[in-house]
DNA sequence: CCGTTCTAGTTGTATAGTACAACTTGACCG
DNA sequence: CGGTCAAGTTGTACTATACAACTAGAACGG
């Protein structure tokens, strides 16, 4: 076996091994936030509101997926719908006050986390790692063998 | 924000997109073989049978949750149970010939799913990314902020 | 040697995230 | 108009998971 195909095995092994792994500590390590919607808010706090359809499109999940999850974070005031006066089938979705709040503070907690976990990574290295990962990521068409 | 936060925060980003994908589109590529039994029938092959406590402890999970998986598993014909006979409240699981049949057979469509995707990567980035995952993952105490 | 305590595993119950299919409401097009 | 398309919701089902309560067997200490 060359030294590329190794390589690729090991990629593939450790990729497995995270991703078995994400979700469960994500829950852990902030509990009043799932990884989705976390993701969910942070895509909205990106975009400043856009439609529950395009989530869906955006994360390959199932509008009625989607619909749920925002459903929950209304109730939980995160978000706050709005009926676009243009199309009245389409809901515009934005942050609350308390939903970029909770963002905020979660997204420091994540952050903190990752960088306690790197910290004794050479600069350079981190670079690189964190080329490698948006090259790979770029290549998945949202939906293809992204484990 | 110095070079190294930065990349921090874009290894926490590509993380957390490659973790909320993983599971589904594994499901995908191998319905038969769920990315949690994959990767138990992976363990069983490497050690060459275990106790289902090692698993659990191994991958951080409920044990009701691997008796359940084990359950499953044997259910399909793919692991078998033998008590030991030093302590009777121990199950050895192993791989049946089934289970590593297809055990082959969805390494073989992951590895190539992998190889598809990193087909046009230099060897040397290859190298250095599959070093870096495992870093990261070494670092990681089976349980903390590992999304 | 027997009771207490520990360990392995199972089972009951609950929850989250997900998909698919059926439906509702509104828009658009000819 | 009327048919078709698009956005969301709701019903249903399944998987992975955890926690708690339980059973069966082992081990240790008086």
């Amino acid at each position: 076996m060359t030294a590329a195909e190794t390589a690729v095995e090991t990629i593939q092994r450790e990729m497995t091994v995270f991703a078995r792994r994400a979700r469960a500590s994500a829950g852990r390590m902030h509990p009043e936030l799932s990884l989705v919607s976390y993701t969910l808010l942070g895509h909205l706090e990106e975009r400043g509101g856009c439609r529950a359809t395009d989530l869906a499109a955006h994360y390959a999940l199932d509008k009625s997926t989607v619909s749920r999850q925002v459903a929950a974070l209304e109730q939980a005031g995160l978000v706050e719908r709005r009926l676009d006066p243009e199309d009245h089938r389409v809901q515009v979705l934005h942050l609350t006050e308390a939903g970029q709040e909770i963002l905020a503070q979660v997204t420091q907690s994540r952050r903190a986390a990752f960088r306690e976990r790197l910290a004794d990574w050479p600069e350079a290295d981190l670079v690189r790692f964190a080329a490698y990962l948006g090259r790979y990521n770029a290549g998945t068409p949202a939906g293809s063998a992204d484990d």
